[in-house]
RNA sequence: GGCCCUAUCGUCUAGUGGCCUAGGACGCCGCCCUCUCACGGCGGUAACACGGGUUCGACUCCCGUUGGGGCUACCA
């Protein structure tokens, strides 16, 4: 049987270079051995998956080279592969596993299931559901049912005895089944949790090797269970490494630019970008370390990933960025990569309007126009203190602004506006004053194009970046402060 | 708190019992090249978390401690 990986992103937000990971690891591993990487969209979530999000994930993955072989715009045997579109799966199977008895529906109210949480951790015992509704007869269930109780389905797991997985990185790993919660399969939405929608489609999809990050370890018990409760064969499992902040901790957005779109409008390339990545899973040869992706699949192997979480320090990427730009690229495809990267769909016919009604020769544009082209701002503190705003509230501004951001449901002109609006209320000062040290870090001076409209433009990482800077050119805010600012956001 | 994963220079890593007085790369420092700055060349700085075992011999195997991380949702 031909090797099969998949990578399923969830559409819920900004494509994350950890996605970029571990989806070049599934890439590597299934053309190392000539079978097929498939991409599938896990928008299970109908409340937070977007639209926008999933062409971002596409976008983001094409850039950098991550052909896959089936997917949502390319088709395939095993289609569709949105899992909003594949529903009736869903159903059925959840409905099999209730025939069974492997599952049952679950009427516990969110209240009741809080209070068993928090009497079981205050008794230092595992976490999860107590089997209230285990003991529900068919007609009490069917009675509470027609009632229009709502009701989800939870996965029967014994409460006796063990369970080995097998990770292709680590062996072995043990697991108490009194430690695995009876995980809920079916949202009350009718929809399916990752739990229930992952196994069905990775077996309907031929997946055979699961490669994902190390956070689901704790959930692959739940998944040997639903495996063998269908009957089916489990697919070999591999945890990679999670990426990390320079602090070790989970690669987080408010600590680091996470976006992969983020590394493309820093004007890193994406092979180099790749590349970097790949420094995690495949050794150099001959202590090269710079390499295509031919080279990276013939080199590959997972014995080659460490299993200590790497930071995901960008210093060796700009490195690398550098050499490929100076290296492998002649003069002509230089010149390419250059109008790519600054006139990329129609960016001066957005950002020229902008310009128009502030210059008087086209030479005044440079400036007017140069953080369109730049990456991080080296802002000046006194700039951004100019204003009317003491630097308690400048700093108080840019981390509520930066929580407002990072909540939008879509990046827009309206949507930052508003955002910003928002923060002059809640700091009591005037809008006026309140911008004015927002052109500053973001545009670089409190004289500039219009400032939603550059932000929209910039895109959030950009400007996440750029406020986190400004922000710790006046001091830097302490986690204490931050939680304080944004209480009741 | 509970369960699980993990631990080599600041960072990414090589190392699978003797080849290790631990190798490479990035960064940093110094020197050279040079109309500046880069690039490039040369050199330097710097690590096996700790404690027990196993073994003739441990960076490598086992146990413990400590540190780090993840999970602990009707999110993935």
């Amino acid at each position: 049987m031909s090797v099969r990986t998949r990578i399923a992103p969830s559409p819920t937000g900004d494509p994350h270079v950890g996605t970029a990971y571990v989806a070049l690891v599934n890439y590597l591993f299934a053309k190392k051995h000539g079978g097929q990487f498939l991409l599938r969209i896990e928008d299970t979530d109908r409340a937070r998956s977007t639209p926008e999000s999933e062409r971002a994930i596409l976008e983001a993955l094409e850039w950098l080279g991550l052909s896959w072989d089936e997917g949502p715009d390319v088709g395939g045997p095993h289609g569709p592969y949105r899992q909003s579109e594949r529903l009736p799966f869903y159903t059925r199977y959840a409905g099999e596993l209730l025939a069974a008895g492997h599952a049952f529906k679950c009427f516990c109210t969110p209240e009741r299931l809080e209070a068993v949480r928090v009497e079981q951790r205050q008794a230092s015992r595992p976490p999860g559901y107590d089997g209230h509704c285990l003991t529900v007869s068919p007609a009490e269930a069917a009675a509470l049912e027609a009632a229009g109780v709502s009701h989800v389905v939870r996965l029967k797991v014994p409460r006796e005895g063990s369970v080995t997985i097998d990770d292709m990185l680590r062996g072995p790993i043990v697991f108490e089944w009194s430690t695995v919660d009876m995980q809920v399969l079916v949202k009350s939405d009718g929809w399916p949790t990752y739990h229930l929608a992952n196994v069905v489609d990775d077996h309907l999809m031929g997946i055979t090797h699961v490669m994902r990050g190390e956070e689901w370890i704790s959930s692959a018990p739940k998944h040997a269970l639903l495996y063998e409760y269908f009957g089916w064969p489990m697919p070999k499992l591999c945890h990679l490494p999670l990426l990390r902040n320079a602090d070790k901790s989970k690669l987080s957005k408010r600590k680091n630019p996470t976006g992969i779109l983020f590394y493309r409008r820093m004007g890193y390339l994406p092979e180099a970008l790749l590349n970097f990545l790949a420094l995690l899973a495949v050794p150099p040869i001959d202590g090269e370390e710079v390499m295509d992706l031919p080279t990276m699949v013939g080199a590959f192997g997972v014995e080659h990933i460490s299993l200590g979480g790497p930071v995901f320090d960008t210093t060796k990427l700009d490195w690398l960025n550098g050499r490929y730009l100076r290296e492998k690229l002649d003069d002509a495809a230089f010149e390419a990569r250059v109008r790519e990267w600054a006139l990329r769909d129609g960016y001066l016919e957005r950002i020229l309007p902008l310009a128009r009604s502030r210059i008087e020769r086209l030479s005044d544009l440079g400036q007017l126009l140069a953080h369109f082209f730049s990456g991080r701002l080296d802002v000046d503190p006194e700039k951004l203190r100019e204003g009317k705003l003491d630097n308690e509230t400048l700093r108080r501004a840019f981390v509520i602004a930066g929580a407002l951001f990072d909540a939008l449901p879509e990046w827009t002109v309206p949507s930052i506006e508003a955002s910003i609006r928002r923060v002059a209320e809640i700091t009591g000062a005037k809008l006026r004053d309140v911008v004015r040290p927002f052109y500053v870090a973001i545009t670089g001076s409190a004289q500039s194009v219009p400032l939603f409209d550059s932000m929209q433009i910039l895109g959030r990482d950009l400007v996440r970046e750029r406020l986190r800077i400004a922000l710790e050119r006046l001091g830097g805010a302490t986690s204490k402060e931050q939680e304080a600012w944004k209480k009741g956001l």
